[in-house]
DNA sequence: TGCCAGGAAAAGA
DNA sequence: TCTTTTCCTGGC
């Protein structure tokens, strides 16, 4: 289902007219993308796809800066899933109540679509890490070997190719501070360079195949995986659980000493083709809450 | 199947 | 200041 939005061009800005469910704190700080930061004016600032894109909402409009109309039909409509009706799926997940209560408290979050690269490597360096740590390595990585760009005076980085992480070795991987997951991260660098569509073959596969495949990556187990094909590969049917849905699946669902698989197909077997955004639901209300 | 080591820094006490 | 925890995976 699609709905039709307004778009404008206001200078050199695009602007999307009366956008519902899309508020800039709930999509970034819902665990699911590094390298956004709020500026002073409330804006976001982010590096993806090899430049720097500054996001502002005015009322329900959502403003692009320095954006073509062409660029945002190429890049921002599908990264930021404006064609989405996320009310549509909240209407659905509402009937259970935990469910309820989790959408009302972050109705703005919208699953991004990001580049499945970038995303496999910073979700390698999430496994037992803390975000602003998390930040902090894909960052120091961006610094080493990607490109420099600037914005408003600003130096930033994109996130490197895989072409140029070809000379990484894993000691300069730990210098960026990721600790044992840098022959994790080496691995997959050598994986890919191998059959550079690899990630492009894993994402056409259906959800569960493409799931199997992820988790044959060094570092990447079931939790990961569905991270990635959630957020750079369009599979909604993932449900990774994390320590924090593990303790919202446990405080509304099920038993205190059911396993991470057996919560993992719960989540799956309950929400079906919705479980991603139901994941990140939870997820978003027990961490901001603090729920045990 | 279940347990535990594995960076280092944030968060908590 | 010191201790615990951290969006977990691999290997035994």
């Amino acid at each position: 289902m699609s709905t039709y939005r307004e778009i404008e061009i206001n200078g050199e800005d695009i602007i999307i007219k009366e956008v519902q469910n899309f508020d800039l704190k709930d999509i970034f700080d819902c665990g699911q993308a590094f390298r956004w930061n709020k500026t002073e004016s409330g804006s976001y600032i982010g590096v993806a796809f090899d430049r720097v894109m500054e996001v502002k909402k005015r009322g329900n409009d959502v403003i692009l800066y320095d954006c073509s109309m062409e660029e945002f039909n190429k890049t921002w409509r599908e990264y930021f899933d404006i064609d989405r009706d996320y009310s549509e799926i909240i209407e659905k997940l509402r009937v259970d109540e935990t469910l309820k209560m989790a959408c009302e408290f972050g109705n703005g979050i919208r699953i991004l679509q990001q580049d499945p690269f970038e995303l496999t490597i910073s979700f390698i360096i999430s496994a037992n890490n803390q975000i602003p740590r998390i930040k902090k390595s894909i960052e120091r990585i961006s610094e080493r070997w990607g490109r420099k760009i600037y914005y408003k005076g600003n130096e930033y980085f994109t996130f490197p190719t895989i072409d140029e992480l070809k000379e990484a070795e894993v000691q300069d991987l730990e210098q960026c501070g990721v600790g044992f997951r840098a022959k994790y991260i080496y691995e997959t660098i050598q994986k890919v360079l191998i059959d550079k569509e690899i990630l492009n073959t894993i994402k056409a596969f259906e959800d569960d195949e493409c799931h199997k495949g992820l988790v044959e990556f060094k570092g990447i187990g079931p939790k990961v995986a569905d991270c990635i094909m959630l957020f750079s590969m369009g599979k909604y049917s993932a449900f990774p659980v994390d320590v924090w849905v593990k303790r919202a699946m446990m405080h509304f669902y099920v038993a205190p000493d059911v396993t991470l698989p057996k919560i993992r197909k719960f989540g799956r077997d309950k929400f079906g083709n919705l479980a991603g955004f139901a994941q990140q639901y939870l997820f978003y209300y027990a961490r901001e809450n603090n729920i045990l």
